[in-house]
DNA sequence: AGATTTCTGATTTACGTACCTCAAGAATTG
DNA sequence: CAATTCTTGAGGTACGTAAATCAGAAATCT
């Protein structure tokens, strides 16, 4: 049988609300005592039991998101996760809220930041632009006491707690390592299709990319990365352009949106091998990947996003350190061989 | 504020005894009351407080898991997630045993299960050798009324209640598909090494591959698969051996375990241009990924395997069906570029 | 109708933790 | 030393569900 509290009063030799005390860290308690108790937790190897915690005190997360609103299939189905969670909202306890932002708005960001009341947040998990006046933002919501997570897009240089996202970095550097290996040996110039130079994301993937391609892949030239705001019909007019200027495109990799642009501006398989590493599995990407169009596609797992950031939000506002190791959101590659 | 049983008793008219009896499916209750309590369950949205109930029934799961003992680095990893998960028991309310036996030995596997009391055992998870009496076992394990779910290799003719793998035919075609694009284009022949077709994962993974280099990449051709029983120097040999007598191998597919012995096969890189699929990301392939040797692993990750296993069996031990969406285990794809 | 069986209500206890109050003991201060 | 503050003990209630008992009501059968 697992050891309850009243096991570690009886081993310590002392009484339950003194237990209590030191294990809900409320004050008036001897120094020693607490040591006593501590040593009792040790030896009989208790465990706190959670759902008997969760039911004694009825404490309920109030949490609210903030993504960018606009036809993004990805930012979508991020949003379809969150509410998913608001359907589980009952039994994890919390208490969800979504605002959404014109996309790639800074101040807009700015703006509901500044608007939070910390007496009724929790805590904050946003897509973020990667500028100073958001940094600060964040700053300045942490400082009032409200726990700050990034989702997607980092921010490197504020007092966010924890990024729930991939290592872009690394996506781009599989980009790389995949469009190399798909090349194999042939040299050319590959088209890089980004979304904005202002989310952090797209920044790492393209670092890591260009850093692969020219560490392994030296006869791969890098054209770009063109920026499209991640707007479908930016995206299309850009790689047409580059196609029909540079005729010895031989690969693309399109690190940010507006997939079903390139899907259009790509020609036939046929006419040109064309190498193309995507982002994302939404509708389009995972039919243009069935149809042989793409070669790969890489992805994040935003359900995973959504429930890790849920996860560290809680824990910090009842002041436990997350679990980075476990949080760790792993970089998917889909082929059309292994599409779910 | 979320509905309680109270609630339900207030709505439905009924009392709070009858609503348990209801909820519970105790016997003792006129079908028509039922109706009238599942109707006020529906029309307050009752969800039962998890937290609340287990507190109340303090009832736990004594499962077992049957895994192969030996070297291979994958099945010593499941352990240590198994062996995690026990750690996990006080919060879980599992009580679990790990039973280990000697590699490819049917027999073995029939004896463990045979023994099993059903009194003392809940549900069982096991590696199994897909052949008639290990399928035979397990119809009579379950006839018993002890539920048993497949861990890594199926045993699709038997009466398992579910598959805690992943898909080992899309692992197949994954690693063809991947194969076939580093290859791109170059004529040739593929060596297929396997552990044992006693084991339908491997089984499914040749089939996969084989499916998609038969239609996709005509120009490959497959040499083997040559079985190995996933021992490390018998790899090392029948790759050696291969890699001399046909001189036209520009790719090898390890679909098994052994990798040790496949690595130390390998020519230098530099000889001889082979693009080298493996599955399990271990200590060794991680290391040949690293240095080049590997071009990508497929890997399953055993931790959600024995997760899974365990939510599903704790599940079917209620009487739940298990939500085979949310158990499905993803392919993971790993490049030396994504390596966590 | 009465006897019997089948349902239902009312009530209680337990699970392990959180949180509260009140009183009394111990330690510290002036 | 007394006055004060700090610690501790004892005891209670609450959370929502499970599970049990027992008496009484309702339905079914003879």
């Amino acid at each position: 049988m697992r050891p309850t509290v009243h096991d570690i009063a009886a081993e310590a030799g002392v009484s339950l609300a003194t237990v209590d005390r030191v294990l809900n860290a409320r004050p008036g308690v001897r120094r020693k005592t607490v040591d006593k108790v501590q040593a009792a937790v040790e030896r009989l190897g208790y465990v706190r039991d959670v759902s008997a915690a969760n039911l004694a005190k009825k404490r309920t997360y109030p949490l609210v998101f903030i993504l960018p609103e606009g036809p993004n299939s990805f930012m979508r189905g991020l949003e379809a996760e969150i509410r998913a969670a608001m359907q589980r909202s009952p039994v994890e306890r919390t208490a969800i809220r979504i605002e959404t932002v014109p996309p790639f708005d800074p101040a807009a960001i700015v703006g509901v930041l500044d608007s939070l009341d910390p007496a009724e947040v929790n805590g904050v998990a946003l897509v973020a632009t990667d500028t100073p006046d958001v940094s600060a933002a964040v700053d300045r919501l942490v400082d009032r006491g409200v726990h700050v997570a990034t989702l997607v897009s980092d921010l490197p240089g504020s007092q966010r707690i924890h990024f729930c996202g991939i290592d872009n970095l690394a996506a781009g550097r599989t980009a790389g390592g995949l469009i190399g290996r798909f090349c194999n040996g042939r040299a050319g110039k590959v088209l890089v299709v980004a979304g904005s130079m202002k989310l952090s994301d797209h920044m790492d993937r393209a670092s890591g990319f260009a850093a692969v391609l020219r560490s392994e892949f030296p006869d791969l030239e890098i054209v770009g990365p063109v920026e499209t705001n991640d707007d479908a019909d930016t995206v299309r007019q850009a790689v047409t352009a580059a196609l029909d200027a540079e005729t010895e495109i031989i690969a693309i990799y399109s690190l940010g949106a507006g997939t079903r642009g390139l899907i259009e501006a790509l020609p036939d398989r046929e006419q040109r091998k064309l190498a193309v590493v995507a982002h994302e599995v939404t509708e389009h990407s995972r039919q243009a990947l069935a149809e042989g169009l793409f070669d790969a596609v890489i992805n994040q797992d935003c359900g995973h996003e959504v429930r890790s950031a849920i996860r560290v939000l809680k824990a910090r506002a009842d002041g436990l350190m997350p679990i980075s190791a476990q949080e760790r959101i792993r970089i998917d590659i889909f082929l059309k061989d292994n599409l779910p």
